[in-house]
DNA sequence: GCAATATTTACACCCAGTGCCAGAACAAGT
DNA sequence: ACTTGTTCTGGCACTGGGTGTAAATATTGC
């Protein structure tokens, strides 16, 4: 189902594939189509769970005295371990989300539990609240860097995702001040 | 126009408010309301081009001897100054923006060459194009880190906005990974 | 006062999303 | 096989944001 809504984005755009478009596609209803995606921007968001529950594992799997951002920079890459196979459908929904603004935006929205399980790991290292401004600004601007990451990966079809995303969260851990002295 | 909206907004919520019932509110009909305002999320976001404007001329301002972090720190923190009396009104619309899941979202869109901005002066300094995956995560992460500083000024009511913001701002730039280490 | 122009309005759309209910499909237990 | 309960699906009407269009109503300049 999203397999087929995907391609009728693929072909037609975002925006000009309508829930309609979608329900005659699938060969379903239109309320049904609304019973398995809670909205039409859903449906670019894969099993989304499953990469949270992966970060969280990696994240209480790293050892008591490995600095912070490796421990973070580690669980961000090894959860975005993708198989070959997977990687030209990775492509198609990552495309759609950094480029259609609707998307775009809904992306603040889907990664709010990731951002949270963030916080709490910062919180838990640094001994504060998971709402306090440090933990805040390291959950939101490791996701910001990882988006980073992934449209750019989108944009160069040889560059290796994973590569790419150890790439640019180097960069933030190190700290991005001092570029260029 | 935008004042009486706010005031809805405030009172019976942003959802909740209609577009409707906005026109009725000011007194107009509601395909003017749309004339003014692209959308209604766009409704909550002011005079930001004025921001957009502060923030390019400081970066414009700063030495080229001047550290990347420290140029682009200052810039944000003195393109936020406001007067005391504008801070209730700024302090509505940062409250909506932070809570309200559409309006979150919308801020990736709004805020799009804000961060082209800060992506230009960062090329522009080390050489690189806008599009790199540093200019970008620069961009990205600093933008970021702001929206943070801005959810806990508007949590924090006694709190001072530059100071949240130089605050976040120097954590970010001197680099998160060796937090707590 | 009149003509050119800009603003406002009404109206008819499209599309996403929701609530509700009736019926189809399916899974048992007897 | 028959009933009973449950889950899935479809249809329908409705709300609300947003757009296109063309008529009506100011506003401006002369």
């Amino acid at each position: 189902m999203s397999a087929t809504a995907l391609a009728l984005f693929a072909r037609n755009g975002f925006e000009e594939t309508t829930m309609d478009d979608i329900a005659e596609g699938v060969g379903v209803s239109r309320r049904t189509v609304f019973r398995y995606f809670t909205s039409k921007n859903d449906i670019v968001w894969g099993d989304f769970a499953t990469v949270r529950a992966r970060l969280r594992a990696h994240l209480a799997e790293s050892p008591a005295d490995e600095p912070l951002g490796d421990a973070i920079r580690r669980a961000v890459v090894a959860s975005n371990r993708y198989e070959a196979e997977e990687l030209p459908e990775l492509r198609a929904r990552m495309a759609l989300i950094t480029s259609v603004p609707a998307l775009q935006g809904h992306s603040m929205v889907r990664y709010e539990e990731w951002r949270g399980d963030l916080a709490e790991f910062v919180a838990l290292r640094l001994g504060g609240r998971a709402d306090d401004l440090v933990a805040q600004v390291v959950a939101q601007t490791t996701m910001a860097t990882a988006m980073t990451a992934f449209v750019d990966w989108v944009r160069n079809p040889e560059a290796d995702l994973e590569q790419r995303l150890d790439e640019a969260l180097r960069v933030l851990m190190a700290g991005i001040g001092r570029l260029g002295a």
